[in-house]
DNA sequence: ACCTATGATGGGAACGTTCCCACGCACCGA
DNA sequence: TCGGTGCGTGGGAACGTTCCCATCATAGGT
C-alpha cells in the first residue's frame, strides 16, 4: 500500500528542488523556466502527486475552505441557495464544508466551533439560533461573516436575503388584483428568524392602503389547529354584513404552503374561491389542481452573491459598514389566485 | 486583532507541558492528575483556545474528515441521505465534506482529487459517472469507501442502498393486486446508473408471473415528448380485443414521478383509473389529489449504514469480500392506485 | 573588465500539532 | 540499599508545506 508521494519525492524526481515544486502548484509557473515545468509535471504525474492541503493549510494560513451553516438542510430553499453557493466556490477554487444545525442552537454553536479549527477563511451562516457572541469571536480574528437569510442582531455583517418587504407588497398587489379582500398570513413562529418579522410587519403595514382587511395566525406543529384556524377564518361571516368578500390564504415560506395545502384539502376548500399564495416556488406548486401561485426567490443569484460578499470583505480587512443585498422575487401567477366564481 | 492562540501558549500559561496540553485535547486526560488538568482547561478557556484540525491532520494523518460525493443535490433523496450520513458522522466526531457533482463525470473526478487533498479519512460515493481508475488510486492507498446507491463496475467496496428486486416486486403486486393490467414503467437512462438498471430489469422479469403486461420507456428531457408516450399507452386498444384492461405506470423516482405527474395532469388523466406510483416518498405526494402511491426508502437508514460501513472497512484494513447493504422500502398507498371505476 | 540589476533556483526555518522517547519520582520486593 | 516497575510529565523531532533569503548565472551599463 504506497503511500502518498510529498513534494520532495517529486522534488527528486524532477530533478529540482522542493520549492520550485511547491511553486509550480501554488500557480507560480510563470516564474520558472518551461523546461523545468516540463519536468516536474512529468514527476508529479508519474507519482500521482497530490498537495496535500492540510500541510498547505497549516504553513500558509490559507486552508482554501469557506464554511456554510445551515438552518435545515432538508429545506428546498437552503438546498437551492447552497448550490448556488457551491457554484460560485468552485469558480473560485473553494471547497465548502457544509454544516446542518437542524435548528438545534446547541448544536450551531458546536458546529461552529469546529469549522473554526478547521480554519475556514470565511463563512456563510444562515443562522438557527443567535450565537452572537461567538460570532463575535470569530469576526474579531478577522473572519469574514456573512449572513444569509436571518439577520442577527448584535453581529455586524453583510446580509445576503430576499426583499421581504418588496416580496409582501408584490404579493399584497397580486392579492388585492384579483379581488380578494380579506387576508390570512400564516407564519412560522417569528422570534426565531428576522425575516419571518419583517413579513410579517410588511403584511400587517400594507393592510390599509390596498383597503385590504386581514389578519395573521401562527402555525404550531399541529396540523389540527392549522385546519382549524383557517376554518375559523374562512366560515365566519363578514365584518359589517357586507356580504362574503373573497378571502385569501398568504403564506410565509415553503413549509408553511405546504401545511396550509394540506389543511386546505382537509378542510375541501376549492382553491381559487379561496385564494392561495406562497412565497418560495417548489416543484409541486404547479401540480396542485389549479396552481399555486408563488413568488420564486432567485435562489442561485443570492447564493452567488454570499461568497461574493464573503470574498468583498476578505480583501478589505476593514469592517467597513456591513452591507444588505436584497433580492427580489418573482411573481409565479396561477390558478390558486384566480377568482373564477 | 489577536491571532488564534496555539497549545505553546496554552502550555504556558497553565504552567504545563505543550504534550500534555495536547493529550488533554486528544481525549487521554486519564493520563492526566486531576490538578493539571484542572489548569489546563482553564488555561485553554482564558485564552478561547481550540486546536487547529489542520496542523492535527498533518502530524498524525487523521483529519476526521469524511467526503461524501453527491450526483445531485437537489434531489429530495440524496439530501435526506445526506441528512442520515451528517448524524452518523457527528455521534462518531467527524465532520463531512460535501461535495455536489450535478451529475457532471469531469467535477466528480475533480471533487474526488479535491477530498482526496484534504486527506479525507473515508469516502462516500453516489457516483455520477465512473471514476473507477481514479477511486481504486484512491482504495489502493488504503482510504475506506462505500458506494451510496449506485454501484461501480470495477470498484470493489461496500454497497449501500435500496433492495431494488424488492421495491419492484412490492410495487408489482401491489398495483396487480389493485387489479391493474398493463404497466408502463417510466425511467431515466438506465446506462448511467446501476439501480436503474436493477429496477428495469426486475421490472420485466416480474411482470409474466403476475399476468401482467408491460413495457418500459426511457425519458428524455422533454416534457412533450414523455406526454406523447403516455398517451400512444393509455389510448391504444387492447392487445387481442381482450376489452379494456385497467392501465398504470410505474416511476423509477422521485423526479420521474414528478414529470408523469405532469404529464397526466397535461393529458386530463384521472389518478386511479389511469394507475400511478413511484418510487421515493416526497412531501407532495400525498397532496396531488386522490394522493400518489409510493414506496418510500428508509433514507435516514441508508445515510447511517454507510458512515457504519466506512467505518468497519477503516479498523478491518483487510479488503474484505465487499458487502452489499440492501434496505427495503415501505409501501405508501394512496388513491392513485385505486381503481374506483 | 567591473559592478549591479535581474531572473531562475535551492536551502532551511517555520506553521501547530502528535508521538516517541527519556526523565524523575514513588513504590515495592529482594 | 538496590534494581525494577509504573506513572506523570516534558523535550524534541517529525508531518508536508510555504516563504524568506541566499546563491548563482547572465546580461547590461559604464
Amino acid at each position: 500500500m504506497p503511500r502518498r508521494a510529498t513534494i520532495i519525492e517529486v522534488a527528486l524526481e524532477a530533478g529540482a528542488s522542493k520549492t520550485s515544486v511547491s511553486r509550480y502548484f501554488a500557480g507560480e509557473r510563470d516564474k520558472l523556466s518551461p523546461a523545468l515545468c516540463e519536468r516536474i509535471a512529468a514527476a508529479a504525474l508519474r507519482l500521482d502527486y497530490r498537495p496535500n492541503q492540510m500541510a498547505r493549510g497549516l504553513k500558509a494560513g490559507r486552508s482554501r475552505l469557506i464554511g456554510m451553516l445551515v438552518a435545515d438542510i432538508r429545506n428546498p430553499f437552503s438546498v437551492a441557495v447552497l448550490h448556488g453557493v457551491e457554484r460560485a466556490c468552485r469558480e473560485q477554487g473553494l471547497s465548502l464544508l457544509v454544516c446542518n444545525t437542524d435548528n438545534d442552537p446547541e448544536l450551531e454553536r458546536t458546529h461552529l466551533a469546529l469549522m473554526s479549527s478547521y480554519q475556514v477563511e470565511g463563512l456563510i451562516i444562515n443562522a438557527s439560533g443567535s450565537p452572537d457572541t461567538e460570532l463575535q469571536a470569530l469576526t474579531g480574528q478577522g473572519l469574514p461573516l456573512v449572513l444569509l437569510d436571518r439577520e442577527l442582531g448584535a453581529v455586524q455583517a453583510d446580509l445576503v436575503g430576499l426583499d421581504n418587504a418588496k416580496a409582501i407588497d408584490l404579493a399584497l398587489d397580486h392579492l388585492a388584483e384579483q379581488g380578494y379582500r380579506e387576508l390570512l398570513y400564516l407564519s412560522e413562529p417569528p422570534e426565531r428568524a428576522s425575516p419571518r418579522r419583517e413579513r410579517l410587519t410588511r403584511f400587517q403595514a400594507g393592510l390599509a392602503a390596498r383597503r385590504l382587511a386581514g389578519e395573521a395566525y401562527t402555525m404550531s406543529a399541529s396540523d389540527d389547529e392549522l385546519a382549524r384556524a383557517i376554518e375559523a377564518f374562512l366560515t365566519r361571516s363578514a365584518p359589517k354584513g357586507s356580504g362574503d368578500l373573497p378571502r385569501a390564504l398568504l403564506c410565509a415560506n415553503g413549509a408553511v404552503t405546504l401545511a396550509a395545502t394540506r389543511a386546505l384539502q382537509r378542510l375541501g376548500a376549492r382553491l381559487g374561491k379561496t385564494g392561495l399564495m406562497g412565497i418560495d416556488e417548489l416543484d409541486w406548486c404547479a401540480l396542485i389542481d389549479p396552481g399555486i401561485t408563488t413568488l420564486a426567490q432567485p435562489t442561485e443569484t443570492i447564493g452567488r452573491q454570499a461568497v461574493a460578499s464573503l470574498l468583498a470583505n476578505s480583501v478589505s480587512q476593514a469592517a467597513a459598514e456591513p452591507r444588505q443585498h436584497r433580492f427580489e422575487p418573482r411573481l409565479i401567477a396561477r390558478g390558486s389566485t384566480r377568482l373564477t366564481g
